[in-house]
DNA sequence: AATGAATGAGCATTCATTCAT
DNA sequence: CATGAATGAATGCTCATTCAT
């Protein structure tokens, strides 16, 4: 006689084997090695703590939790990453570099400069809204008073390259005489930001708040086309 | 007015008198020997439990930094507000109350249309600049997806006031002329809202990797200055 | 304006007055004198107490709990009865006094000796069948080592009645010979005992384990039977 | 025969390994380094936690103090059990598993049915003395109406055997005219149960109010025999 | 006689992390 | 390169009880 359960909760896996003779089943003869290159080993975790971090924040997010999303295990992460907060910085660092590459492929110089300009505040307004994970990212980096941002060499240099491109609609724009000449690159790019990260960020409480059919589809395009207003307003010349 | 309503609890018995929206009793008055006094040790729990959600969100607060903070024990926390999440959330009505009471103070009635936009811009601004602590709030009730916020049946009615001014100001451009016909108030406010709370949210992400000196105080003029230009610019009527 | 609100929830009663001006409701106010006798209180807590006692256990019954139950409140409790120990060996004197002074009702004395035993063993059945609440607190008091019961005085003489009842139904069957010469009325009363007690405090385990329809109407009524059967085969002579 | 169930967990990884239904591994043979060595981790605790179960009920109970009955500390008990009902359920699982299979190891068949009858009952008084954990644990349960066995797949199946020797006895009884036809398997172990039950878990009560002498060796052997003697009459015939 | 406020000690449980192989 | 076992230090929360009036 010989009686095999195998019961699997919420912990870890157990295996109780009871037998008369024989031992039956161990579970690491039936397990197959994945032996995968530690490369895709890591973008896993990362793909996984992305997920986790974003959800729950660096001290919501459990490194349990984490492992769990993944095909390795939890000493994995540590071997790969060190610790919980590192593994955060890291997936940081991707999330920013992944977002600002996507931006990359935005050519806006075959555009006359309000043209330009629109084209972007569309771009970044649809790409905000596609790149959640991203925005809820920042957010809680903001919570954490931008600590682990600063640490980051790369964060700097990966998002140089989003100002410039307006630096250069606005320096096309200032010589044909399209966008006003005091105007500030940065502060335009606060203000384009400014309405598409809240768009999203905070649309939890506003929604609660306020009017939650600013955020069906309808709704997002009317806010889109008055986020292109007011950014072209603000940059075509002074008003009242 | 009187409203009343009945969820009855089971933690201690508890009487906060406010007067007028102000708290009558702030805690720095009351540092004599303050025992029997469950008002004041309520309030005082409140604003250390604030500070510490604030600092450290939902999931970092502890509940002994809570208690530190506070001239009372562990032990009451628990007495007056049963569970941190609890205490999480009537930490976030009291900020909503306390925020929208000191908006519920401007008067805008007496300027014309486009003035009190102006004004009402301006105050905003100000006005988030002066209350972090609620923004953090805010941005972390966002992380948790507004789950507590619409837990309570107390922030809608407190923000109804905030919709109902900008409307009134709406209304009144548009019988005179000088606000668009097709507005909507909502939209303005999300608008104003967008930027006035990104400028204090994200300033460290947007700091490091942008333009610092945004957020020195010439910098913060010249963005409140843009958020009003842009405002009553998608206020006034269509450009471009 | 004034806006009262008392939200009971699981803890104790919150009652927050906000006011404009004039406090609205405080709950001493509308709150009745019960200005009961304090005997009257006592019963009441007792009554509530042997309720929580007997469904957690000593140290699974939640002082609070037993508050609950009450018409007065926790402070109450101490006041009366000093501690939860002290409560508890209350209680359980009580269950003895009243089960026991239940029984003294019963006469036998006008039945022949074999038909008063199958009286008794019927009553006594029937008797713990319908004191599940006596029955409970004796398993918990018995968990406790009888450490509870061993320091009331007033058990062991409340209790020599019973013996007394039986010892005389022996007497008597042992001399008209209907009782076996050599019968001790201990061991008979220890197996009617057993037996009732038993049907009462193990039917959880026992159904579970083997037949649940032996704690239906039917099946108890077999039991019943069996109970007097076995009794009186007792008391009556050797077999085998 | 061989039986497999699973319900998957997410403790640890754990194999509990017996032979032919007895442990293999009692952990005073191994109080080594034990390092590494999950089962003997786990069958310690076990056996501490079983103790302390049956000593203090499980609310009565305290995980530091099962930690420090162990050779391991509190935080493993976490890692193989979960939390302490569940290894209050695993404790009663294989208390239960454990007295069922000693009792299988008593054969009946070679004997008389009422011989064998007498022979089952005199075990049973016996073991169950022998076996207060057990007892108490059961005793306990009930307290908390069977809650937590009625969860456990396990003890109806490990307690089939029990009524299958009784019901072996009945037929073959029954098959020679030595016990009456139309007698109840399940009343019969009812009754056996009682007494012997009740002999263990109520003694402290009994002996407090009635006759202490009961529970010394000779009064044991008596009621021992008295058992015995209700039993059969009750298994032969009718009485009175 | 009665009670609302207050509390210290303890309790179950969690979490990131390291050990040993 | 990989991993199951192990853990110290918190962490949120509860409970019987006492204080002050």
């Amino acid at each position: 006689m010989s009686i095999a359960f195998n019961y699997s909760v919420h912990y870890a896996k157990v295996t109780l084997v009871y037998l008369s003779g024989l031992a039956l089943m161990t579970d690491t003869q039936t397990r197959k090695k994945w032996k995968q290159d530690p490369e895709a080993v890591q973008a896993n975790i990362l793909a996984a703590a992305a997920e986790e971090f974003a959800e729950h924040g660096l001290t919501g997010a459990r490194v349990d939790e984490i492992a769990a999303r993944t095909r390795t295990s939890k000493r994995m992460i540590y071997y790969y990453f060190g610790d919980k907060e590192s593994l955060y910085r890291q997936v940081l660092e991707e999330a920013y570099r992944k977002v600002r590459s996507e931006e990359a492929a935005l050519d806006l110089t075959s555009l006359a400069p309000l043209d330009a300009l629109r084209r972007l505040v569309e771009f970044t307004f649809d790409h905000h809204r596609a790149n959640e994970v991203f925005i809820r990212l920042v957010m809680i980096e903001n919570v954490h008073k931008g600590r682990h941002l600063s640490e980051s060499s790369l964060i700097a240099r990966v998002n140089a390259s989003a100002i410039e491109r307006i630096e250069d609609i606005c320096a096309r724009g200032q010589k044909d005489g399209s966008i006003r000449p005091d105007v500030s690159p940065h502060e335009l790019h606060w203000l384009i930001s400014a309405a598409c990260f809240f768009n999203i960020s905070n649309r939890f409480s506003f929604g609660i708040s306020f009017d939650k059919s600013l955020f069906s589809e309808p709704g997002q395009h009317k806010l889109r086309a008055l986020t292109c207003d007011a950014v072209i307003a603000a940059a075509r010349g002074k008003v009242s």
